[in-house]
DNA sequence: ATCTATTAATAAGA
DNA sequence: TTCTTATTAATAGAT
């Protein structure tokens, strides 16, 4: 009963769960509203979500409703006694066990292990389980690794400009640095000087022009390797 | 939603309360089980009707959802003083629980579903393992189909055999009949009436030739067919 | 119970 | 969360 009709088992995108949650929560409680006053009869409904929220509704008193279940069910008084008590969680631990089981099993036979016992068609419908569950892995992996390229080179785009900058303010402390050696030296001598000049940035100045750093990236992939390289302006 | 709507009041008419009670009450069990489903919340659902039937539905077990409620509700402090078997079973059963979460996850995860926080090294061993699944499943599926088809060609070849066998008795036969006729009208009516006798086999038998069923097995794969001719010996 | 005309719930999309 | 709207599902009334 909406735009189309969903299938009855676990929605598996988290966001819809919880939007679905909220929605059919409220259907559910309205429903059970109406039933008790509609048909006079007592209604108790407790709603826990997979976030441990809890909703409930009774029409008279969860308390009473309770009650009503536990005598109806002839086991009101034992569970107020402790060896009852423990009886109880002992088989809530029995079912959870199963539980466990029966998911651990399946869960082998997900992993290729034990399938002793399995009918050429349980095998066919696990092969196409595999190979729904490889393509949608594939497909998140390849994501993310598409993702990651791209900030790659995003990142190696950003360096790329901050190179340049970098080499721009070189250049004009090297023109400052020129001029200081004109002033102290005179002309004469600047030449011989500046062109063995090494700079605290550890790469040589010469007069006419220096090579920038080549970056780089090492990348996962192959990609065009971005190059990068500027004409030295002379000072 | 029927011919006519109702106003949310008590319905007056007992015969009309009774069985929209029956109607709703199946409806609201019905939502009650799917929102559980869709949206993996624990729902406990307790309905007594006014003549004090009981109806119940819970997602996991009514006690589990009534001591949830109850340990929401805090009401439950004087359970936690009890003695320590029973702190030790619920510790127990909070344990399975965990395990049995987890588990869930890893489960989803191996159906492709919920990959969302997974990195690309992770995905790469989800991949890896699902693979390696596949490849498993494919084995025993190939096994499978080998054996079976192994199984049919052998129950063939022995329908073969028999086949044979059953042909010469039928000649053996034949050739007493042969002789019989003989006895009775004479060599000079021998060929007419056998070559149109019809036996109780239901397949003709002519005087000098007749052609063997044609053995054919219906098999899973495409297989060299095994059609068998043998030479008819007169009689 | 079963059948349908009708209303109600809700899935999908903003 | 809340609104809208196209569709499906629930069910009121009748048989």
């Amino acid at each position: 009963m909406g735009r189309g009709k969903i299938a009855i088992r676990r929605i598996d995108n988290a966001t819809s769960r919880q939007v679905t949650f909220s929605k059919r929560k409220n259907g559910l409680l309205k429903k059970a509203k109406e039933l008790g006053i509609l048909c006079d009869a007592e209604v108790g409904l407790i709603i826990v979500s997979s976030t441990g929220k809890l909703f409930e509704y009774s029409s008279t008193s969860m308390k009473s409703v309770i009650e009503r279940y536990n005598k109806s069910k002839e086991e009101h008084h034992q569970l107020h006694n402790q060896a009852s008590e423990v009886k109880f969680w002992q088989r809530e631990a029995a079912i959870l066990r199963q539980q466990l089981h029966n998911l651990e099993e399946n869960h082998r036979q997900l992993m290729g292990q034990e399938l002793y016992g399995l009918t050429a068609k349980d095998l066919q419908n696990l092969e196409s389980q595999l190979e729904m569950s490889l393509r949608g892995v594939r497909m998140k992996k390849d994501k993310i690794l598409t993702d990651e390229i791209q900030e790659l080179n995003r990142k190696g785009h950003l360096m790329i400009q901050e190179n340049a900058e970098l080499y721009e303010k070189v250049n004009i402390i090297r023109q400052d640095n020129m001029e200081l050696y004109k002033k102290i030296y005179g002309a004469s001598n600047l030449i011989a000087i500046s062109t063995n000049t090494q700079n605290s940035y550890g790469f040589s100045i010469t007069a006419d022009s220096y090579e920038p750093i080549h970056l780089q990236l090492s990348q996962p992939q192959r990609q065009s390797q971005e190059v990068t390289r500027r004409a030295t302006r002379s000072g």
